[in-house]
DNA sequence: AAAAAAC
């Protein structure tokens, strides 16, 4: 499906044109419709499908086909993480290009735009606020907002941000706003707490349910069996030549974040961490050091799991297994985005074989085992405890064989520790998705790959059109954007 | 069992 088909109006289509947006996503094809019908809405979706030009192109196209109540705020979007509200302003900013539409990121960490230009935004009226929740209920707490004019409340990530804490908060911001409004909530999941959220503060919404909770298919997964001290040893290994892209290492803690970025840039790596005890403007540097590729490796918290939509990651790690299945699901589909493939690899260590299974459970297959690499020594046996599996785990049958399930081939193999079968399975990280297998291909200081060089020149366009609009539709409030770059 | 978000 085309954009065409929705009637949105000529500057949105020119501004979508700009972006290189041709055909709908399947999520952008259900709720644009009903956005554009003023109804308030509820659409559960995965991040990486589109969602969030699926709430700006009819946000865009209602806000210039209704004129507002003069210099009001008209639309307040609530996202979970600062780096979230940063990705939606811009993508705000070239959507909106040919509109005289302003926003202002409402966010905490003291950089960005500052609390007086933020209080600036909320009181003379951006026409958009894209906030956090925390900040913005400061602001709230302090009357240093005009809502009076709000016709549209949109809730980025839902479910996250009821993880975080936030219900509370949400339903103080949802009561300071006008009760006529337009309220759309987008989540990846649908548990009781979001029902009842939305019963809250929604006014009969039609639901969609676009969640695909499976991969992207086009992620090829695998893992690594192994013991804890055995991972950085992988890690040597599968960068032993350039992979020529972009790789994005998750670990559940920011201690282990901070030991592993250490380890690897005394080894020589380009690699810079990326958790929230970092600094906002040092957060935005790495983030925007690793767009630029002046950074190979980005070793980050799930900070960045969720929503992060960043060209050409071929590689995803897991340095450990995530908490739950939903976390894996997001951080590997940092990679594969915009049709691109990508490679997803998890280290499984002895004491999280468990929390593995629980995802493959949950995503219905296993996910393929790699042989350790030579030199490693012997990985344990796959054998996941099944929990609650009640009368699968059969009297003390379980470590010979109850465990391995399915998988029953795999982990003969490599108990046997046949070399024969590991160089057979064992093959190169990325080797499907860039040219990076080219074995001798010299660093690429100097030569940069095509997917790297249309990323740079979009950035460029990007940078364009900014420039432009805030000279042209400056109407003396927050210009849009500006705490980026 | 961890991370995120406000001062």
């Amino acid at each position: 499906m085309t954009f065409e088909e929705f009637g949105l109006s000529e500057e949105v289509m020119q501004g979508l044109d700009a972006m290189n947006f041709q055909e709908a996503t399947p999520v952008q094809e259900q709720t644009i419709p009903v956005i554009l019908q003023r109804r308030d809405l509820i659409a559960c979706a995965q991040t990486g499908t589109g969602k969030t030009a699926a709430y700006i192109l009819p946000l865009l196209n209602l806000l210039s086909e209704y004129p507002g109540s003069g210099d009001k705020v008209r639309a307040i979007i609530v996202a979970p993480t600062r780096e979230l509200a940063q990705q939606i302003d811009m993508q705000f900013a070239g959507f909106s290009y040919f509109l005289p539409i302003s926003t202002a990121v409402v966010s905490g960490g003291g950089d960005g735009s500052s609390w007086e230009q933020q209080k600036r935004g909320l009181t003379l009226g951006a026409d958009i606020i894209i906030a956090t929740p925390g900040r913005l209920i400061s602001h709230l707490n302090i009357s240093n907002v005009d809502f009076s004019g709000v016709e549209y409340f949109i809730l980025d990530e839902a479910d996250r941000m009821l993880d975080m804490g936030f219900y509370d908060d949400i339903m103080k911001i949802g009561n300071s706003l006008p009760a006529k409004r337009q309220t759309i909530m987008f989540s990846a999941t649908m548990p009781p707490k979001i029902r009842q959220l939305a019963k809250n503060i929604m006014n009969d919404p039609v639901e969609v349910n676009v969640a695909i909770s499976k991969p992207n298919e086009a992620i090829d997964q695998s893992a690594y069996v192994c013991y804890e001290t055995q991972k950085m040893g992988i890690i040597d290994w599968l960068f032993r030549e350039p992979t020529g892209t972009k790789t994005i290492i998750f670990s559940s803690s920011k201690q282990k974040v901070k030991e592993l970025t250490f380890a690897l840039k005394r080894k020589k790596y380009k690699v810079a961490a990326m958790h929230s005890d970092l600094e906002q403007p040092e957060r935005e540097a790495v983030m925007l050091d690793f767009k630029n590729n002046k950074i190979d490796i980005l070793v980050a918290t799930d900070v960045i799991s969720r929503g992060i939509d960043i060209d050409q990651i071929g590689l995803v790690i897991n340095y450990d297994v995530p908490h739950d299945p939903e976390d894996y699901i997001h951080r590997i589909g940092r990679t594969a985005r915009a049709n691109a493939e990508g490679t997803a690899i998890t280290f499984v260590s002895e004491k999280e074989q468990g929390k593995f299974h629980r995802i493959e459970s949950f995503l219905g297959y296993e996910i393929a085992k790699r042989e350790l690499p030579e030199g490693l020594g012997e990985g344990p046996v796959y054998a996941p405890a099944q929990e609650n599996g009640g009368r699968r785990r059969g009297r003390g049958g379980r470590n010979n064989g109850g465990g391995e399930g399915r998988n029953g081939g795999r982990s003969r193999n490599r108990r046997r520790g046949d070399k024969g079968a590991r160089e057979n399975v064992s093959k190169p990280p990325s080797a499907k998705n860039t040219k990076a297998a080219a074995p001798e291909s010299p660093k690429k200081e100097g030569g940069e790959n095509v997917a790297q060089q249309a990323q740079k020149s979009s950035n460029a366009r990007r940078r364009n059109h900014r420039r432009r609009r805030s000279r042209s539709s400056n109407n003396g409030n927050t210009p849009s954007g500006q705490s980026e770059q």
